[in-house]
DNA sequence: GAGCACTGC
């Protein structure tokens, strides 16, 4: 009996998840797609959102024999979530257990076997894939998500593939001729001895080709279809409700104060339905939050019924979580949220969008190597991303607060990452794969030739590169492995040397992550007081080690007499009693057990330097050089490598301290050039140990 | 004596 109504429930359940794949826009071209893909190795897709091509796509590809050979279809996509999200819809829409037919791997989870013929992971993680296996030789089909969003990984993705689909042409070609491949080389320096055992490993394996097909959700197919040597490309039609776009008739001198009253406006005007106001950062959000509450009490009782939640990156989770849960009955909601509400979380019930137009971005100025924050207008492409956050559940309105003829002028689409980032790791990433010649490398848009040669520079620096700008052996090819900055990596090979590795691998984890420390601002004291215990008159880094070996003694502790879900939940609390960002503090254990295991992998000596923290301090200073700074008579540093003027920032236990010579991890540049991060050392050790960015200067 | 958008390996 109870056997026969689990079937019925299976069986109806199956019945609705073919119901609503036969009802996707794209279902109706399955067969015309599956046509293309045969017919062209390189297929552009634009789908609107609501197409379905992200779940169906690779659905239709098996079913029609694109994984025959036992090859894998791949598809990459810029955030862990939707990697995660989607594989595990596609494999309950395929009636599988996720990690066998389908599966999806990204950093720290990797949900796949050798049975996985479909697989969702992140465009990065594909990335370093190919370090290991450079012609990607286990897929028989790669699919590139979302590739509008023109993040730095897809961006040095495309090249790559482009690279790898000629070279597994005529790898294909020449396996059936038995003859050498002359231009067949994905490599330039075949005869280097590192890439030469990669090589050795993937001619015994016969080399297919490869199909590639970019998925994008503007109208850009343009761009890919040119960079793909006039690529042909497709349209699936997708769906969404229709919105209404209002305007403003003039140009808005304060656009914090037209979204404040457009918040009213819509509540007391407009029908049922949330609202979704998008702003550029903490600051906006809070204060529009205080205006909103102020203005509440002032309206006719009935009329009061607004609740306001907001989100953004840096927010505790469990605050994020708010956003997502119904308003009271009766009451109208009011989210107030950055970008992170554009692509990375779908918030359901929103029926309005407030869109001021203006956005946060990270810039990137390669004479100072200062990454600076700054507000611009968005993009067309943007605000067309932000008021479809409006009709995803019904017609909706978007307001964008200013005239429309603004809008034609906005830049199509937004600067691609890779011409305002640090190409520090896309370079080393290159020059792993062999590929030397980095102002020669086909991107889709080039990068800055100053930034180029600035990251080309520090890795020099580093001693990653050779004087004939090859990867060096071992530290460059070392390097190269590190899922790190190019400056952590490098301290962990210099702290192996130095007999700290087991100290460098913890500080490098928490400095990679964003700051553990929590202080809300009406705790600010107490918070202090908290992290007194920890503290380190050497500096900052000491105290995250602190502040991680408490941690982790106070878990291991608790592990002993509960559970793990147990003991993990206890130090969530502990956490929050010492004002620790325990998500934080979760992203740097997961870090540190990952390069842990690759320093190992690569034969590095992790040991400890003890209660002897000298050693850990030479180390700072051997790879931290370029960020070294001396005491001024006023008190102000000077930075050596730049010759900014900095300061010690009011967060640093060093702060007050003010010792001669410093090193630190990093400078914002906010109302003053802040260095964050400082530990003190000695002076003389920089020529010592750093002689080829200090002897000169002498 | 300060406030930093969002991703990713």
């Amino acid at each position: 009996m109870g056997i026969a109504i689990n079937y019925v429930i299976f069986a109806r359940r199956r019945q609705k998840i073919e119901q609503h794949r036969k009802s996707l826009p794209i279902a109706a071209v399955e067969k015309k797609l599956l046509e293309e893909v045969s017919n062209n190795d390189i297929l552009i897709i634009v789908g609107e959102t609501g197409s379905g091509k992200t779940t169906q796509l690779p659905q239709y590809l098996f079913n029609g024999g694109f994984c025959r050979n036992g090859g894998t279809i791949g598809i990459t996509q810029p955030r862990r979530v939707a990697a995660v999200t989607v594989a595990k819809r596609v494999a309950e829409e395929c009636g599988v257990t996720l990690g066998q037919k389908v599966g999806y791997a990204v950093r720290f989870e990797d949900e796949t076997s050798s049975s996985t013929r479909i697989k969702y992971m992140t465009d990065g993680l594909l990335l370093r894939e190919a370090l290991l296996d450079p012609y990607l030789s286990r897929y028989s089909v790669i699919i590139v998500d979302e590739a509008h969003e023109r993040t730095v990984h897809t961006d040095v993705l495309l090249g790559l593939l482009k690279r790898v689909q000629k070279t597994r042409l005529q790898g294909a070609m020449v396996n059936s001729d038995h003859t050498k491949a002359e231009n067949g080389r994905l490599f330039e320096n075949e005869n280097d001895h590192q890439s030469n055992s990669v090589l050795k490993n993937c001619r015994g394996k016969k080399l297919s080709p490869l199909k590639l097909i970019i998925m994008s959700a503007s109208l850009d197919a343009q761009i890919f279809s040119e960079y793909f040597g006039g690529a042909r490309a497709v349209h699936v039609q997708g769906r969404q409700y229709p919105v209404d776009m209002l305007y403003t008739h003039q140009p808005e001198t304060d656009y914090l104060d037209a979204a404040l009253i457009t918040i009213f406006q819509i509540h007391l005007e407009e029908g049922p339905g949330d609202i979704l106001v998008f702003l550029t950062g903490q600051e906006e959000i809070e204060s529009i939050e205080r205006l909103v509450q102020e203005r509440l009490p002032k309206l006719p009782e009935s009329k009061r019924k607004l609740s306001v939640v907001s989100i953004f990156a840096s927010l505790p989770s469990e605050k994020q979580m708010k956003v997502f849960m119904p308003a009271p009955v009766g009451f109208r909601k009011v989210i107030l949220a950055t970008n992170i509400a554009e692509t990375s979380v779908t918030i359901p019930g929103i029926k309005y969008v407030i869109d001021p137009g203006m956005v946060k971005v990270r810039t990137y100025d390669a004479s100072t190597g200062i990454e600076p924050l700054i507000i611009v207008k968005t993009s067309k492409a943007q605000a067309l991303q932000r008021s479809g956050r409006a009709g995803r559940e019904g017609p909706g309105k978007c307001y964008r607060l200013y005239p429309e003829n603004e809008f034609y002028k906005l830049k199509d689409s937004t600067t691609p990452e890779i011409k305002r980032c640090n190409l520090s790791n896309v370079i080393l990433q290159l020059k792993a794969l062999g590929i030397d010649d980095i102002i020669g490398f086909d991107f889709i848009e080039e990068p800055d030739r100053m930034a180029i040669i600035k990251s080309m520079e520090l890795l020099f620096l580093l001693g990653a590169l050779t004087d004939e700008s090859k990867l060096s052996e071992p530290v460059g090819h070392q390097m190269a492995r590190l899922p790190l900055d190019p400056i952590y990596s490098k301290s962990l090979i210099v702290a192996s040397q130095l007999n700290c590795l087991e100290e460098m691998l913890i500080v490098v984890a928490l400095l990679s992550v964003e700051s553990i420390f929590y202080a809300p601002r009406e705790k600010l004291e107490e918070s202090r007081l908290a992290l007194r215990s920890f503290s380190s008159a050497e500096g900052d880094h000491l105290t995250l080690l602190n502040v991680y070996r408490a941690s982790d003694e106070f878990l291991e502790k608790s592990k002993l007499v509960s559970s793990k879900e147990k003991a993990e939940k206890n130090l969530r609390k502990w956490c929050k009693e010492n004002f620790i960002n325990s998500r934080s503090l979760k992203h740097a254990r997961d870090i540190h057990s990952q390069i842990r295991r690759n320093v190992e992998q690569m034969g590095l000596r992790v040991s400890s330097c003890g209660d002897d923290m000298l050693p850990f301090h030479q180390c700072l200073a051997a790879s931290f050089f370029l960020n070294a700074a001396l005491k001024q008579p006023d008190g102000t540093y000077r930075a050596l490598s730049s010759g900014l003027m900095v300061q010690i920032h009011p967060s640093s236990v060093l702060f007050r301290m003010k010792p001669e010579c410093i090193i630190f991890d990093e400078l914002v540049r906010t109302n003053k050039n802040y260095i964050r991060n400082v530990s003190r050392i000695d002076y003389l050790w920089l020529a010592e140990l750093a002689p080829q960015f200090y002897a000169l200067q002498e």
